[in-house]
DNA sequence: TCTCTGGATGAAAACCTTTTCAGAAGGTAT
DNA sequence: ATACCTTCTGAAAAGGTTTTCATCCAGAGA
């Protein structure tokens, strides 16, 4: 491997001063920086970033922290983080966490090793001790998707319980009393879009009641179609269901076709995110659109300018959530 | 942050000594190792991964090149793989190529200044001059869902031909005779489930009609869909389509049942690769299943092996399709 | 002619590890 | 007592870069 002293020998001139040229500094003869250039491009010659990542005790890397079994909505999240951190130069490591204490102690280990230039979570830790220390050593840092009060670090994301709240009060506009909900375990979303459905309800004047209610393990179809299938075996009447996630939604479809009802003529579903695939189900998922694109860039930018400016910039970028009205909601007459 | 020197100068000993406590080496005194490692544990130290890795002259860490836009079959490839990689110890680096040659390039650039110990690519590319370089550099590397003849790495996949037959196959044994092909451009799979597709044709005595195939420019839902809506246009009898991939097949499923179609009364639908949503589309879609949580396991031991042995391993590993029987496709009387 | 100024350059230190080599201490065989 | 192992330890070099500091040189002003 040809290192910048073999350029500096082949230039007849210092290592320093390949540097200098290498890094656009000042104080360099134009004729030199000519030379230099040439012999770098003959050569092939190209910065080995570990040696410049120690010298300069920064790595150009921001890690992204993501469930190990991320779902659409943070895959496209994601996707959008990693492209908008490429064009300002940035590397995106990522971090695929288990949900287990093992796993976030891994991850604060390779954290305190790894010289990270800044960090985003798509993720929400219930462990402070990994916040702790972020905190403590002052690293950039942004939430997406949820915020955490105590720490006061940037976050990015929808008003949850109001969007879940917008979906509900859809299904109410168009006759429906009778809403079941599915949501999941962990995460404060999970929580807050129940708070929202909850509002929605006694905004109206509509009872609140448990037994349309199912909690399941996860955000997944999977989880969407047994919740979808106990909601059913409650035997509540019910028209319409809200589930919290366009994974959710998809799997309470799946469940309902198996069980020889139709979306939406024996019963309504909505969902919440908009996902890619949400556009081609059958029916086509009505649903609340998180802009998911402009969140991940947004994110992106916040740790960015920290980065810049040596200090956090921004707290709270609150985004708005709108419908996407599909088929899988009917109008009760 | 502490360093290594830090810890020595506490412990009363030489850095050498703090290092060979670290690394497992012979040679320490029973009573002295003890006590690094209180420190150790008490400073709550861990090694400088920058500094390690340009002395050692590796990184430990895999590098997984991939799609800009992945679709979910790969990303349940490249979870398989981080899951395997994180278990033997590397870290993950994963590289979004764009369809571009700046992108490639760039590529190259971030190869040449990374220090990685071994890539694996789940995304053909064209242009050799990347696939060369790795050769020169004796980079260990593995291939998945591809191969490259030319240059003898090892790689994993299924046989990509024998694949589709089987659909199409499964298709001509449930009595259609007029079937209708949707397939994408670019990769040598591509190619390769077509000739799949006519070989099936050719086997059963049926002809090869151009009108019944459709190259659509990506291999996701949308271009299925679009596909599918061409396919109808040119009002070809048809009574089942054979999709190249399973994105494209739900795509297609969605334009039939936008333009009044049921599937599987009035077209059947066969995909390949089943991916997780697969089982969660309406109606359930049958398909022909890639193992690909075992072809992730593959590829990353395959590099490690190369890595650990410092020579490649293995060749070919070769996969073998099954049918995934859904509601999809029906059978003709 | 002498001093000053400012641009251009190089030598060397620093970043944090690992590893080689040499040496010390203690034991054993001659 | 000497020579020779073993086991353990530390000093120093090395890895590839950036940056500070010192030096050199040319031109300007006195």
């Amino acid at each position: 491997m040809t290192s910048i002293k073999d350029i500096a020998r082949l230039a007849g001139v210092s290592p320093s001063t390949v540097s200098r040229v290498l890094n656009e500094r000042e104080y360099v003869r134009a004729e030199v920086r000519k030379r230099v250039l040439d012999i770098v491009k003959e050569q092939g010659y190209v910065q080995n970033h570990v040696a410049r990542s120690m010298v300069l005790r920064r790595s150009f890397t921001i890690g992204v922290v993501i469930p190990y079994l991320f779902n659409m909505f943070q895959r496209q999240l994601f996707a959008s983080m990693e492209f908008f951190l490429e064009q300002q130069g940035y590397k995106t490591q990522f971090f695929f966490l288990r949900w287990s204490d093992a796993s976030e102690q891994a991850f604060l280990r390779r954290l305190k090793s790894e010289t990270l230039d800044g960090i985003i979570f798509i993720h929400e830790l219930d462990n402070p001790s990994i916040y702790r220390y972020i905190q403590e050593r002052g690293l950039p840092v942004a939430l997406c998707t949820f915020e955490k009060q105590e720490f006061g670090f940037p976050a990015v994301h929808i008003e949850e319980e109001a969007s879940a709240e917008l979906a509900v009060e859809y299904l109410i506009q168009r006759g429906h009393r009778n809403i079941g909900l599915i949501t999941g375990e962990h995460f404060s979303f999970g929580r807050q879009r129940e708070d929202g459905y909850k509002r929605a309800l006694a905004a109206h004047g509509l009872p609140y009641t448990p037994e349309r209610t199912v909690r399941v393990p996860a955000y997944n179809p999977e989880a969407g179609r047994t919740g979808m299938l106990t909601l059913l075996q409650r035997k509540k009447p019910l028209t319409a269901v809200f589930a919290v996630t366009d994974e959710l939604a998809i799997g309470a479809i799946k469940a309902l076709s198996e069980s020889g009802l139709k979306v939406p003529e024996d019963m309504s579903v909505i969902g919440l995110d908009d996902i890619d695939i949400s556009a081609f189900t059958n029916p086509g998922l009505t649903t609340v659109r998180q802009p998911i694109f402009e969140m991940g860039k947004k994110s992106a930018d916040l740790v960015c300018e920290w980065i810049a400016h040596g200090r956090m910039q921004g707290r709270a970028e609150l985004f708005t959530a709108t419908i996407v009205e599909r088929e899988s909601v009917r109008t009760l007459t």
